[in-house]
Parts: C-alpha cells; sequence; structure tokens
DNA sequence: TTTT
DNA sequence: TTTT
C-alpha cells in the first residue's frame, strides 16, 4: 500500500544496460551501502549490497553517467519476484526499482558510456523473439537478468509503469 | 550509507517470535505490500510480499500485538544476508530490519499473544547449545530462519544494534 | 536535490477544497502527527501539525475520501513558500506537497463529499481575475490559503508538476 | 504517528552551534534542496531552504565537520513549533529534528571548526541565567534560535530525545 | 508458502 | 486555530 526506499552508497561496477524485446531500455546496478554499525566484534567496515533497477529513459540516463564506484542515491520500491530455475526450484529476488536516481560525484572524467571502453555491457536485446513460454498470464516471470546469452524474454506487461 | 525503507501492508501470517542462544528475542513476519499499478492487463490486484524482522523488545511487542490480516507500518533498513544450503550454494536472504512498527488497526479482539488460542510459534529457544560451527569469524552465517527444528545457532554478536 | 517526506496522522478538520483561476484543484488539510515521546515530564501526547497540499487529481480525491478525525499516510516533499502580508513583512510557510495519499482508515459512513452535509468549504474559485501583480516574473508569490474571500491569485504556472 | 524526512542539499551557511544553559549542545543550519521542476516558464534553478536542528553528540559533528556549500543528507522528522513574538503574536517554526547526518562531500579542506577562521558561531551559552519565565508548564517555548545576544532559554526538558 |  |  505504501512501499518507499531511499538508499546512498556505491556502485560495485559499472551498470549493465539491456533492451526488452519490445525496445523498453532497462538498466540494472548494484550498490554497496555501508552499515550504520560494526558487528561480531570485527573492525572491517561492512555492507549490504542491494540490487536496483531502473527502466526507461532513467535507465538510459543511469547507463550514461554511473559508473564504478560513484556515490549515489536512489529512490523507489522494494520488488519481489520470482522464477522457476533450471532445477525447477522457485527462487525469489529481491530488488529496488528506482524511480529517482541522483549522481552525487561530478563526472569529472567526463565520458558517456561510449568514450569509457571500459564496459562492454550495454548490449541491445532489441531483436529477440519472445519465444511462446508466456502463454497462460501467469505473473510469474523469468528472470531478466539471467545471463543465457539469449535474449530476455520479457514483455512491455510486465513493465512496473 | 543512508538506507531507509518505509512500508504499509498487511501480515500474511501471525508473527513469529524466536529466542537466540543468548536470549535475545527475534520476531519475523511478512508484509504483503499492494502495488499501486496493475501490470499485464490483469485486473487482479498484485502485492510485494516482504520479510521483516524486529529484535529485542521492538520483537516482543509485535509478537504480542500484531495478528495475520492486520494493516501495518514498518520502518527499518534493507539488509541482505547469505548463507550457504545444504548442498553447499550460496543462498542470499534480503529483509528489512525495523527499528519502528506502527500498529494501524486496533486490537479490538483484545488479545494478547497467550490468549490468542490459534497460534503456537513462540517458542523460547532460550537455552540451546549453539556451539560449534562459528570458528573462523566469518560473517557469512546460517540463516536463523530456516525451521529445522533445532535452536538457532546464532550469537549476540550477529545483532544488528 | 532529494526531498521526501512520509507521515502517518490524523486530519484536524476537514480538508479544504479550492481552485485557482484557471481551474486547477487544490485541497489543503493539517495532519496531528503524534510524537514518539512525551517531553517536559508531562504525560501529555503531543503533536505536530503539519500542513499539506495536493493538487490536481488528487486534490479532489483527498477532499472527496478524507474527514476529519482520519487516519492517513502522506507521501510528498517539504515545500518553503514565502509571500508580504499586509505589513509588508514577508512570511515563511513550510508546507508537504503530497503525490501520495492513503487512506487507513474505511469510509464506514460512506459519504462523497457532498453527501457529508457537515463541509460547506468545497467553493470553486473557478472563475477569477487572476490579473495584476504577477508581473516581473517574481517567484515571490501571494499565499494561495490566506482567506480573503476573493479568488486566489495563482497561475498554473506555479504548480508544482 | 510517523514522521520521517530524507534531503539532500547544501549548507546555505557554516552551521550555527550552541549550548542550552544545561549544557546541551545544539546545532542549526539550512539546506538549500534543489526542485526537481522548473516553474513559472523560469529557467532559473529554484530551491526550497530548510531549516536543520540537530542535538548533543550529533550537534557537535556537524559543527565540526559541515561548512557552507558541503552536499549533504540528512534524516529526521518535521517538527513544527510556535512561540508568541515580541508584538504578542504566536509564530510558527517548521523545522527538521535530524537524527542522522551524511556528510556526501570530504573535507579536503581539511579542517575542524576550530582551525576555519571563518567562523565565529560556536558561542557557548553554557552559563545562563534561564531567567523566570517558564513556570506554568506551558509547551509554548520561546524560539531557541531568535538571536537577541542573551542567553537561550531553554532546559533539558524541551529537548526532544 | 502469502494479506484486505 | 488543532487529531484519536
Amino acid at each position: 500500500m505504501l512501499n518507499r526506499v531511499i538508499l546512498i552508497g556505491r556502485l560495485t561496477k559499472d551498470p549493465e544496460l539491456r533492451y526488452t524485446p519490445a525496445g523498453v531500455a532497462v538498466t540494472q546496478f548494484t550498490l554497496a551501502v555501508d552499515r550504520p554499525f560494526t558487528s561480531g566484534g570485527s573492525k572491517e567496515r561492512e555492507a549490504d549490497f542491494i540490487n536496483i533497477v531502473t527502466w526507461r529513459q532513467l535507465a538510459e540516463t543511469c547507463a550514461n553517467y554511473l559508473r564504478k564506484g560513484r556515490l549515489t542515491a536512489v529512490e523507489g520500491r522494494i520488488q519481489v519476484r520470482n522464477y522457476d530455475n533450471n532445477e525447477g526450484k522457485r527462487v525469489y529476488v529481491t530488488e529496488v526499482i528506482a524511480d529517482n536516481v541522483r549522481f552525487l560525484e561530478s563526472n569529472n572524467s567526463a565520458g558517456s558510456r561510449e568514450e569509457g571502453g571500459s564496459s562492454n555491457s550495454n548490449a541491445s536485446y532489441g531483436g529477440g523473439s519472445g519465444s511462446g513460454n508466456r502463454g497462460g498470464g501467469s505473473r510469474e516471470q523469468q528472470d531478466p537478468f539471467i545471463d543465457d546469452g539469449k535474449p530476455i524474454d520479457i514483455s512491455d506487461d510486465d513493465l512496473p509503469f
């Protein structure tokens, strides 16, 4: 009924931009968010590693301007998806669907994604057949982020907005 | 660095109260949070099912006053734990560690937990051996919520506060 | 750069719906939000009284469904306006501009606003001249909520969305 | 009942540290938070100027590490105080009482407050007479931030924590 | 495995 | 000027 998350942390890697078969941009990255305490007597700083997903225009902006290590604020909502893995076991995935992302560190190394060079993850899956197995109207979808080298099987109907 | 979550939803079941071997109360429940949209053309309301964990005094208050179906507000932070399951595979668990819980529906059916009768989950694991497999100082802990009928193997060092 | 507020409290009065000269709906109400502590040794519960503003469709929904005393959740952002009062003194007004409102108590007494009877505040100022003192492009606007019996002088340009 | 605010913005000035007569540290500063839109057709960026108050240890940390212009995240709650001004008129003051402050820009110009030199606002009002007019147990307190050159008249009973 |  |  109400579902709001606000995080500040650093990207663990460059963001990954993909496209659904219908051509909708979706970018995924992970935020390392330091915990406000140290536990177990250890003095090593711990963090939570939280998966972030953005869609459409925001996805492209994130892919263009965010990079590994950048301090970033994210606003969004928690989403829990589930899908059946290759052993037929149900897997639950928790992500934050972001609708607002703030870049807290300037892009002094200039650089849109294309200039970066160090990243090769912005492959477009815009073609894609969407091969079948979505019949029946089931709300249990495949994981769009399992990298099986095939186009992701997700329709625009699955978009959260 | 900053990690804040606010949720309003309904309990999918009665909360479950346990105790660590050191006697610290921990209560777990799941909140069904309706999504603000309907997707896939379907008209059925969808929800995210989000696991909530509370500790100490708040855990006992939640166990005493929350029940299945109650509208509840939760404030806390996202935590991502991981542990190795019985096939030696790493499993990731995302939960909201709550530090503030608001009961939005009055307890008209009166009833502290003890009077409820319908619930049998407030078993105390206060004794517990807690020995053995925590050596090595690893921060990867077992899942305290896997119900194997044995006392949960978690020390006070693992407490988030 | 990021500005997010979440409140749960009760309406101190019925909401007030008005319209800008251009016909845009704007609803105002005050939320009494109990503080989580008692201060000064007194045992009386204290509260903060926080002004909420909603626009357009949400404004009409709030006017239709919210009533004095209702438990309500509000999501939005803090806005600080200022205007010059009749003594030529600058006055600062802090409000929460809501973009999400949740009705936490059901409307068991049924009743859209029109059926309520106890309220007479949904006067429409849809006509209105809206002339005169907005020249010069100043961002300091008059207070739209000062009730001087005249149409409020606010253009659609001032709308926050 | 629930009251949560999260802001990211920049300090409009150096923070001001004071002490209550009982010796409790309180720091005040203003955050300029850019709005996510431009209104009125103007292309000038607008901002909300939001007053922040911190107490005790956090107050001293803020006074030591925050400076004018620094990008800062603040977590807290909205508080609405009121007091009677010198014309006997009731004035309402809205502030954010912060319980978590994150410094998003490093202190490369080194400098604890004492080394800063440019600031003279960390005067301690630790002595203070507390001259009388708090009898009667009224919850309407004087504004601690009106700068009249006299010690602020506030007792520990007024502290929010 | 899910709530109204 | 304030709500349960």
